[in-house]
RNA sequence: GCCGGUGUGGCGGAAUUGGCAGACGCGGUGGAUUCAAAAUCCACUUCCUGGCAACAGGAGUGCAGGUUCGAUUCCUGUCACCGGCACCA
């Protein structure tokens, strides 16, 4: 009893005593804004330290609270803020909430209770939960998406958009105002129709409309009955609704929609010059898909109706003499116009009317067989000259190109598998191995078969005689070079409640008028019932809220230059999609609480305006007019740290809204973000059956030999990793490690698991192992038995060396992300440190080292050993490059790249010394048994091989 | 089908430019400490063969080849897994 052993935990580091120092510094930090960035014009701001904003995927505060994967990348972006502090930075590393959206709907829909009471609890677990990681945010500039301080700027935002137009020749968007003027004077000419002089004030406002960025289309939509809303394309998944997996039908609206094609190039261009990952690069070009080719016209040889030809898309236009036939979807006007004309076949009829209903589940789901009908109808084929049948068929899409094809079974895959099942000509023009007959041929190759009285491109390579037809078409007036993209218009509508307002009012006549930007935020209506309201065609929520849709110009705040206040309006009822909110939330961060502006010009410039001389992104840009690429960096926030399934939407649509506020001057970068990351995911062992049926964890032990056995059979089972799920019960909630050990284990257990940006597997036995490490830690500092600082007063000659050792490591890998190897370096000086122990100075080193990992732990270190101000804001320390090099080095001595013998030589031993040596060694001589080398290869400092 | 990524001990993972494969952690084994245990500290721990042992020999980074004095690293082919796209003309 009297050896009392609560003394000797009483100043152990276990959980409790961790919470009590994580606790106590989270408050200090709080009480003292340790992590409060300064803004140029706030008192004690210093225009001389370089910026560093460093940005996380803010988090949608579901009701299940913080998932392990969402620290992961927060622990990793707060290691590098509190580094670059340290290093003299002013760092931005702000966090808020992306609150709107379908969860919280469809539980107000089940239960009538309201989003934003469902959000705001949601909100408050997420940000107690980040809290209680110590993440060096600076909370003052918080904000949700859902806060109408917010999303006023949002709709404002969209506002600007819709009123601007894309400039073709100057590439960028200009205020419609420009836009109205050039027609005036007629520097700006309207290429096809009437011309702008010849308009009345009506068709005049509808060409102004289509211009717009932000523009009404009646656009055919993805329709998802069981979220009572439409989908942009990216949200449809193999015909199925990305979150949920509803089926989607097609149907026709008016909708708005984002003219993002626009932008398709620069989208495309500027991606060169990002430091992203370069998947998330290459997904972004193959989702824009550009193509180069041409667009050709097929005259039909008799007009149905109007119809006199069909255009179509090809980047092959070197093929068009193996044109045995033309498609077109079902959706074409030339199907259109035959329905409507007498001697359309019932076979026509009926097929036309099954793909259309035919939803794209059903087009999955069904074999690729390919089905058409033919028309009756026949084009000519502009190079031969020689009638072709026109089918239509659904492997060919509206959506892409014209919605027609010319078909050439010969060299096209698809082509060649609807002519072999429909009994069509194969024409082979492009010479090749193989029989075209049995397979198409889709290489490039030499033209064969391809002339005419007029051009011949016989014995041209595939490049050169598509730009010979090419020439051939423009010149006949029957074509034109084109490029086509895969990436269509933002679709921006949705049936929801629980999202952004438009800003936007109908009059009687169905013309629309903006809400002038003084009286933005148009608030979401107070509601308690949120379906969405039964009905033949999807109609939102919103419109529940009569007396807030029917309004007039004056209460809805349409300037009377446009209306008269009197004027009888109905507001837009359709909200905007979650992906607003996300759009634009970095730059929001940078003044969060201007009422004035969305931000401020100078404050702007500060956080996103980095130089090309600082240690940022190396990536430069060709320059444009508006911005001075040698200077800065096209990216503005330094580093971005989220999952790669935001790969492309998120992404891509937050690249395209900051062009049009770079284009328009509210931004002064032509890209958001310079570097992005993207943290792996985390997965979870679980258990597999023979049969690869999974078992839940908790109904699995482990045998003492190791192995795994399903407790209800007792029959063996392999150990396999799979998402993190309820049904496999082998989901980590951060909040019980936490309790277990701390969270400066957890943080650094996250950060040790593996590369940031590798999958990997959470293993709950394998942080024992980073708690124990920072148990030794502590030990340097502290004696567990009395409290008492237990630091040396002559520094260990090795323990010195490593420390630097140590220093030059994580200093090197904390810009490259590489925690994991950082943190095993300080694991090893730290084993050998124990038993000799630390000074004091040598502990002051250390723990700033450690400080970005583990913030609590070494802030109470660096307090105990009488170190003043927070360790985050002290000086990185700095290593001696003599102290790492070592006096005497081991030299392994290779035969034929054989490990045969090792020597000890000085570090320095030159060339000449070590081959002497090597051929000196008692094992080499007995392996050469008297026999001169052919040949010895000398790296000084490395090894030595010889070739016998 | 196409594109991209990854394959290294029992497990998670290290390895600058082609130069000592397996750092570091987990797990395991042995020892110290303890009445005992936990905790802690120390040592060993890729596999195979031989040996009481120190040790000796051999194999080894998914697989099969190649380049090279030397390959986890570069090249060719191939397999598996993961992610993305999917009739895009």
């Amino acid at each position: 009893m009297s050896a009392n052993s609560d003394q000797v935990v009483s100043h152990k580091y276990t959980a409790s005593l961790a919470a009590e120092i994580e606790l106590k510094w989270q408050s200090h930090w709080e009480d003292d804004k340790s992590f409060r960035a300064l803004n140029p014009g706030d008192p004690g701001f210093s225009p001389e330290m370089p910026k560093f904003y460093c940005l996380d995927m803010f988090p949608y505060p579901s009701g299940e609270g913080l998932h392990v994967g969402h620290p992961e990348g927060y622990t990793g972006s707060d290691i590098i803020s509190r580094f670059k502090l340290m290093k003299g930075c002013n760092v931005l590393h702000p966090m808020g909430f992306d609150a709107f959206g379908l969860p919280a709907e469809q539980y107000a829909v089940a239960t009538n209770v309201h989003p934003a009471v469902t959000t705001a609890k949601a909100t408050e677990v997420f940000r107690s939960q980040l809290k209680r990681f110590g993440f060096a945010y600076d909370w003052s500039r918080e904000f949700s998406t859902t806060d109408p301080d917010y999303y006023r700027w949002t709709q404002w935002i969209w506002l600007k958009a819709y009123d601007s137009w894309f400039d073709q020749e100057l590439q960028k968007a200009r205020p419609i105002s420009e836009l109205v003027d050039g027609l005036d004077s007629g520097d700006i000419v309207i290429d096809e129709g009437p011309g702008w002089s010849e308009m009345n004030q009506q068709q005049r406002r509808e060409y102004v409309d289509s211009r717009r960025l932000a523009y009404l289309g009646e656009q055919v939509v993805n329709w998802c009955p069981a979220l009572g809303t439409v989908l942009a394309n990216e949200e449809v998944i193999d015909g199925r609704s990305e979150r949920g997996g509803h089926p989607v039908r097609r149907m026709s609206l008016r909708q708005w929609m984002f003219r993002i094609r626009e932008y398709a190039d620069r989208l495309l261009e500027d991606l060169s010059l990002i430091d992203w990952p370069e998947s998330t690069r290459q997904m972004q070009t193959e989702w824009i898909g550009r193509s180069e080719g041409g667009e050709l016209n097929f005259t039909l040889d008799s007009p149905v109706r109007d119809i006199e030809s069909l255009e179509v898309f090809t980047t092959r236009p070197d093929t068009v003499f193996g044109a045995t036939y033309m498609v077109v979807a079902p959706e074409h006007p030339l199907v259109e116009a035959l329905l409507e004309v007498d001697g359309a076949t019932d076979r026509f009829r009926e097929y036309v009317m099954q793909a259309r209903n035919r939803s794209d589940v059903d087009r999955m789901i069904e074999s690729r067989e390919k089905t058409g009908v033919d028309t009756g109808v026949f084009a000519i084929n502009p190079a031969t000259g020689q009638p072709i049948p026109v089918f239509v068929a659904d492997y060919v899409l509206m959506g892409y190109g014209t919605g027609a094809i010319m078909a050439v079974p010969a060299h096209d895959a698809r082509d060649h598998e609807f002519a072999r099942t429909f009994g069509l000509d194969i024409t082979r023009v492009v010479d090749g191995p193989g029989d075209v007959q049995e397979q198409a041929y889709t290489e490039p190759g030499v033209a064969m078969n391809s002339s005419n009285d007029d051009i011949s491109l016989d014995g041209l390579g595939t490049d050169e005689a598509c730009t010979r037809m090419l020439d051939w078409f423009e010149r006949n007036g029957k074509g034109a070079r084109r490029v086509n993209y895969r990436l269509r218009d933002w679709l921006f509508s949705r049936q929801r409640y629980w999202g952004e307002p438009f800003p936007i009012v109908f009059d009687e006549d169905g013309n629309h008028y903006p809400v002038s930007e003084e009286h933005l935020p148009v608030l979401l209506p107070e509601m308690d019932d949120f379906k969405p309201v039964e009905s033949d065609t999807p109609m939102p929520p919103l419109g529940r809220a009569t007396d807030w849709v029917a309004t007039t110009a004056g209460e809805a705040g349409v300037s009377p230059d446009l209306l008269p206040p009197d004027t009888p309006v109905r507001r837009e009822t359709n909200t905007m999609p979650n992906w607003a909110g996300s759009c634009w939330y970095y730059l929001r961060y940078i003044d969060p609480h201007n009422q004035e502006r969305l931000v401020d010009p100078e404050a702007e410039r500060y956080w996103m305006l980095s130089n090309r001389s600082g240690d940022g992104p190396s990536r430069t840009t060709a320059a444009g007019e508006d911005f001075d690429a040698d200077q800065f960096h096209v990216g503005g926030v330094d580093l971005y740290v989220g999952g790669a399934e935001h790969a492309v939407l998120h992404l891509l649509y937050a690249r395209f809204w900051h062009k049009i506020l770079f284009d328009r001057g509210y931004v002064s970068t032509p890209e958001p973000v310079g570097r992005l990351f993207h943290q792996g995911m985390i997965l979870a062992f679980a258990y597999q059956r023979d049969d690869k049926s999974l078992v839940p964890v908790d109904q699995v032990r482990q045998d003492e030999d190791e192995s795994w056995v399903e407790i209800e059979t007792g029959r063996e089972v392999s150990q396999v990793v799979a998402k993190m799920s309820k049904s496999l019960r082998n989901v980590v909630n951060p909040d019980d490690v936490i309790n277990e050990y701390g969270v400066d284990t957890l943080r650094l257990y996250l950060m040790y698991m593996g590369p940031l940006d590798a999958t990997k597997p959470w293993n709950t036995r394998d942080i024992k192992g980073i708690h124990r490490f920072l148990q030794r830690v502590w030990r340097l500092a502290i004696d567990e038995e009395s409290g008492a600082i237990v630091t040396i007063e002559q520094a260990d000659e090795q323990v010195e060396r490593m420390l630097h050792a140590t220093i030059k490591k994580v200093d090197g890998d904390i810009p490259k992300l590489a925690f994991n190897t950082a943190i095993a370096s300080m694991i090893e000086l730290v084993n050998k440190a124990t038993g000799p122990g630390m000074t004091s100075d040598q502990l002051s080193r250390f723990t700033r080292v450690l400080a970005p990992f583990a913030p609590h732990l070494a802030e109470e270190i660096w307090s105990r050993i009488g170190e003043t101000g927070c360790i985050s804001h002290a000086e990185f320390p700095s290593w001696d490059e003599t102290m790492l090099a070592s006096d005497q080095v081991e030299i392994p001595i290779q035969v034929k790249g054989k490990i045969k013998a090792r020597i000890l030589v000085a570090s320095d031993a030159d060339q000449e010394t070590l081959e002497r040596l090597a051929l000196e060694n008692e094992q080499i001589i007995a392996i050469l048994d008297g026999n001169q080398p052919r040949k010895v290869i000398v790296v000084p400092g490395r090894m030595i091989n010889i070739v016998p």
